[in-house]
DNA sequence: GCCCAGGTGAAGC
DNA sequence: GCTTCACATGGG
């Protein structure tokens, strides 16, 4: 095996803008390549690798599609395994998305974002990007994520000519951070709950890595015995970094999603709407749930 | 100015 | 039990 600085996956099915674009992860910033291909590329960094994703796309056949994902790095790579874990390249899609219950809303939703997969990331990473997420608008989510990998990250390999990037910081780093620099990066009322998760991991309380081999339901609780982690964060992390398959993050815009396309546009309450989700949407309700969001994020009206 | 954003926890019924 | 409110900040 040689190492190689790019490398690409040939598959039958893969959105690159709805998956990184779905508000699943924040370190994604997408860049025009030129006029002639509109095709758009996105850099980010993956651990502590640099990395620049493209898509290509075309029709097969009527009901065949294909897509070439492109990858490049920094530095040269001998096993890309990484990137195919983070991007979920073997996850079958077909059969995920034939899972889905057959209704209206949920073939209109698989219809309008077909291809958008669900991310594998770090659980650190992911558990305080979700942190700093709440009432706040994926946008400025994205802003705070970079502001604080700028001031407490690691610098990253870049390629020559390229802006300079910084891994994601470890607990341990963001344990030693004094509250008022993390409010320095505008995440306001978040930093005591960030700090306190960096603590609890830093020190041991939390082993993150611990909760891959538990039940689902004893890793949400665990997550949720962290201030500020409540049922809609925990289950975006179990959803985007541990990949259970059945976890299901109720927020504004799925709320919004349920109450108009399946409760005849009366609001229900989320005990309601998690017993609802358990029992409609089969076993990668997860997955359903993405392409709700990102459906109903899709036909906004801003 | 106003309302809202991939929420949560505490206080009030 | 359920509903209401504050929390910090910025976009539209």
């Amino acid at each position: 095996m040689s190492s190689s600085l790019a490398t690409s996956f040939h598959l039958r099915d893969y959105d690159l803008a709805s998956t990184l674009e779905s508000g699943q992860a924040f370190r994604w910033f997408p860049e025009k390549n030129n006029d002639e291909d509109l095709s758009t590329s996105w850099t980010g960094v993956i651990g502590a690798r640099w990395v620049r994703l493209g898509c290509s796309s075309g029709r097969v056949s009527r009901r065949e599609s294909a897509a070439t994902i492109t990858a490049e790095a920094a530095e040269p790579v001998l096993d890309w395994h990484w990137l195919s874990e983070y991007l979920q390249t073997e996850v079958d899609l077909d059969r995920v998305l034939s899972s889905f219950p057959i209704d209206q809303p949920m073939q209109t939703a698989m219809t309008a974002c077909r291809g958008l997969r669900l991310l594998r990331q770090d659980p650190w990473e992911c558990l305080a990007s979700f942190i700093l997420s709440s009432t706040k608008q994926i946008v400025q989510i994205r802003q705070i994520v970079e502001r604080v990998c700028t001031c407490f990250g690691e610098p990253v390999m870049v390629p020559p000519g390229r802006a300079p990037a910084f891994s994601f910081p470890s607990a341990a780093r963001l344990a030693d951070v004094r509250e008022t620099e993390l409010r320095a990066c505008k995440m306001g009322f978040r930093a005591p709950y960030l700090l306190t998760a960096a603590r609890n991991v830093a020190e041991g309380h939390l082993d993150l890595s611990a909760l891959r081999q538990m039940p689902s339901v004893d890793a949400r609780a665990r997550l949720m015995e962290l201030p500020g982690v409540g049922r809609k964060i925990a289950d975006c992390v179990l959803l985007f970094a541990y990949g259970v398959q059945t976890a299901f993050p109720v927020d504004v815009w799925v709320m919004k999603a349920l109450s108009e396309l399946y409760f005849r546009g009366k609001r229900a309450n989320l005990k309601r709407l998690h017993l609802f989700a358990e029992t409609h949407f089969g076993p990668h309700a997860g997955y359903a749930q993405q392409y709700l969001f990102h459906y109903m994020r899709m036909n906004r009206g801003t």
